[in-house]
DNA sequence: GCTTGACCTGTTATGATATTACATACATAG
DNA sequence: CTATGTATGTAATATCATAACAGGTCAAGC
């Protein structure tokens, strides 16, 4: 499986609005350049984005929330797709891997990547009340665990950041 | 129930000895040690530190590693304890409300806490080869990520921080 | 001492999440 | 066209977690 590439800040529409999730925008402009990104991005590795994969990759960006593997599932039986539980998770592991998605531990559940194929593992902010889900930049983090971790010897190879709390909107309403 | 003590880095094993988890070291005198914590402790918010969860801490002390609530369930029932998940699961949400113990998301596991009763939420450093647990200092990863946040006008309310690697010794072995 | 009420424990049943194993279909390379 | 690798479908099962209720323990207040 090739490495996807580096990422580009000038190119990437999750860092030129990293408030996307938390504000109003054109989300179907949003989703729609992500969709086109997965399939020059999946085109170029050679993966395929088959038909299961690219419709779990259209509910995942529907909205800027995570979904469980099942509430996938249901969806995708309704479209005359297999209904059993490995037919969700495959797809959302492919998705996963070519980093078009992302695995939110807190909720076991899966979010479309905002920065599709930028291979990052970002930081998650993530509303309670609503269920969206914010990427940030997990770099500081992770820096600032890393002084701890070789004190003690520990190699990290993987973290996960995931942040609860409210998003603006739901603040707003409370 | 009343909020713990404040953390006193003078009196805290934890703090005393970062490297607790992947070190060797007079493990009877650590475990006992947190289990006198945890009886002040208890008797000092006014929690009753019954049978099952007094046990459930001594089973989460015999290592530095996090266990899955079936398997301490499993040890409960050998006991002569209940063997139903909600004997497993509701000792462990005591001692996790208590301080006494952590939830490890990363695992679905429990593990001890080697600060108890400091009312801390600590990092994890976790070994995928030996499942040992270490606690780190969370609080530079979560100013991090305060700072984005607040870009984006989220509240944090809590922020699970864990890192997968391989321990000192985990490491000597490959 | 008895009643009452809070809390703890046990048990049944069920729900939610995830994987293994195997069969079938399909694309593409040779 | 056939062999090969990959993707999908399906059944069965494993793993993690909670709801709902019944019964027991214990101490406060009468
Ligand atoms: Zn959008
Ligand atoms: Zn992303
Ligand atoms: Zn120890
Ligand atoms: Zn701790």
């Amino acid at each position: 499986m090739p490495t996807p590439a580096p990422h580009n800040p000038a190119t990437c529409p999750g860092c030129a609005a990293p408030d996307l999730a938390f504000a109003a925008h054109d989300h179907a402009h949003c989703a729609a350049d992500a969709l086109a990104r997965a399939h020059a991005i999946t085109a170029a590795s050679g993966a395929r984005l088959t038909p299961v994969r690219r419709r779990v990759l259209e509910i995942l960006l529907e909205d800027h929330r995570a979904l469980g593997a099942y509430d996938v599932l249901a969806r995708l039986a309704a479209d005359g797709f297999g209904n059993q539980p490995p037919v969700a998770y495959r797809a959302l592991e492919f998705l996963v891997e070519q980093g078009l998605a992302h695995r939110i531990q807190r909720l076991n559940a899966f979010t479309a990547c905002a920065h599709p194929g930028e291979a990052h593992a970002p930081a998650f902010l993530i509303c309670r009340s609503c269920h969206s889900v914010a990427e940030a930049e997990a770099a500081p983090a992770r820096d600032a665990l890393a002084h701890d971790a070789a004190r003690l010897g520990f190699t990290i190879e993987r973290t996960t950041i995931e942040a609860l709390g409210l998003c603006p909107a739901c603040k707003d309403q409370a």
